[in-house]
DNA sequence: AAGTACCCCAACCGCCACTCG
DNA sequence: GCGAGTGGCGGTTGGGGTACT
């Protein structure tokens, strides 16, 4: 037996808000807030709508200060870093663009990002290949404000600075390079490569190579040491004082290969592909190879390969990211009143995606 | 001009986590 | 400790718009 609904599907609204329909949730909740109970607010103000429905509705489109389209080059850099680093937590990452949504943020990534991304990755490689469309009108379109990729602290500085009641400050995240990990593949350079490149810029006008990495050398707001301890773990001090207290963030690195494998393709092919390609000569990926032209690898495919999907990627969890948890905030509100230790609220960063 | 393919995104769905009685 | 109710999240879908042929 499935659980029962969360209301009676049978009376309820379904598809695109009416301007009515926005103006009454709008307005009711301007005035006196969602009263805790998001199932039982259509009833009270009369909309026959899901109260899920509503929630969705009021965070996405009617609360205050949403930003829909015109992603800038900062904020692509930013979701980025943080999908490479985080994966597809999408309400993290939105919580770090104040005015953006994780389902925006999720649509962008799902219809253009990843797209941009791959695109510009062969691009590296296949520079000048011809028979290659331009890029989406919708990114042409867009403005190319900022051409650096973000260091952490800035968006923290940047962004956490312009508060208002409804963007919750959040532990900023930002991936650090790899540290003394076993190799992978034969040549473990090559994710280093990789991981440095993907936290570099991903514009199409790519002059500048500007990699998200922090160290104690190049950001003396941070300090990064080694956790002996624990070979995926790093303790992570903060010398800012309220912005950083002192925290340690354990980060499972199979999430980032994960997350890099997810990057890698959309299909099994491709990850095959890439398997293929890493393990019968892996001192030519040069750590992106895997971005390639699906159609190349299609090719490179007929043109040879045995069957390597055994072969294992899951073995390579000794890359590591790390991220720089920073504010104790009321993200995940009450978390942090209710005493909940900053390690644990960092760990939820670094838990494990269940199976679905 | 018409048909088709593709893209984008709002909204839905279902699962998991959390809270409370 | 257990189960119901709810919130929150990520994945997916479908319709509308646009580009292409």
């Amino acid at each position: 037996m499935g659980r029962a609904p969360c209301c009676d599907k049978a009376n309820v609204k379904k598809g695109p808000w009416s301007p009515e329909e926005d103006a009454k949730l709008k307005s009711y909740i301007e005035q006196h807030g969602t009263g805790g109970n998001w199932i039982a607010l259509p009833q009270k103000i009369g909309l026959k709508r899901c109260g899920k429905s509503c929630r969705l509705r009021w965070l996405n489109y009617l609360r205050p200060n949403i930003k829909h389209g015109g992603f800038s080059e900062e904020e692509d850099n930013i979701i980025c870093s943080l999908y490479i680093s985080i994966g597809s937590r999408w309400s993290i990452i939105a919580a770090q663009l104040p005015g953006r949504t994780d389902n925006d943020i999720k649509n962008y990534w799902n219809t253009r990002l990843k797209k941009k991304l791959l695109g510009k990755q062969r691009k590296d490689h296949h520079h000048n290949h011809q028979g290659r469309k331009g890029s989406s009108k919708q990114e042409t379109k867009r403005g190319t404000a900022s051409n650096s990729m973000v260091p952490a602290a800035d968006i923290n500085n940047n962004y956490n600075n312009n508060q208002n009641p409804y963007w919750p400050e959040l532990p900023v995240l930002a991936p650090v390079p790899y540290s003394n990990q076993e190799p992978f593949f034969n040549d473990h350079a090559s994710i280093r490569k990789l991981l440095i490149k993907l936290g570099g810029r991903f514009s199409d006008q790519d002059n500048h190579h500007q990699p998200l990495i922090h160290d104690a050398t190049t950001n003396p707001q941070f300090s990064i040491h080694h956790n002996p301890s624990a070979l995926t773990a790093f303790s992570i001090t903060g010398t800012s004082s309220t912005q950083f207290a002192p925290l340690h963030h354990h980060y499972n690195s199979t999430d980032a290969v994960s997350n890099l494998q997810m990057l890698q393709g959309e299909s099994n092919t491709y990850s095959v592909e890439l398997e293929e390609m890493v393990y019968t000569n892996p001192t030519n990926l040069d750590g992106l190879e895997f971005l390639y032209d699906e159609a190349n690898m299609i090719d490179d495919d007929r043109n040879g390969g045995g069957d390597h999907r055994g072969t294992g990627w899951g073995e390579m969890g000794n890359s590591q990211l790390v991220y720089l948890p920073s504010v104790p905030s009321d993200y995940e509100e009450g978390v942090e009143k209710q005493g909940m230790p900053q390690e644990c609220l960092f760990n939820e960063l670094s838990y494990q995606r269940p199976a679905q």
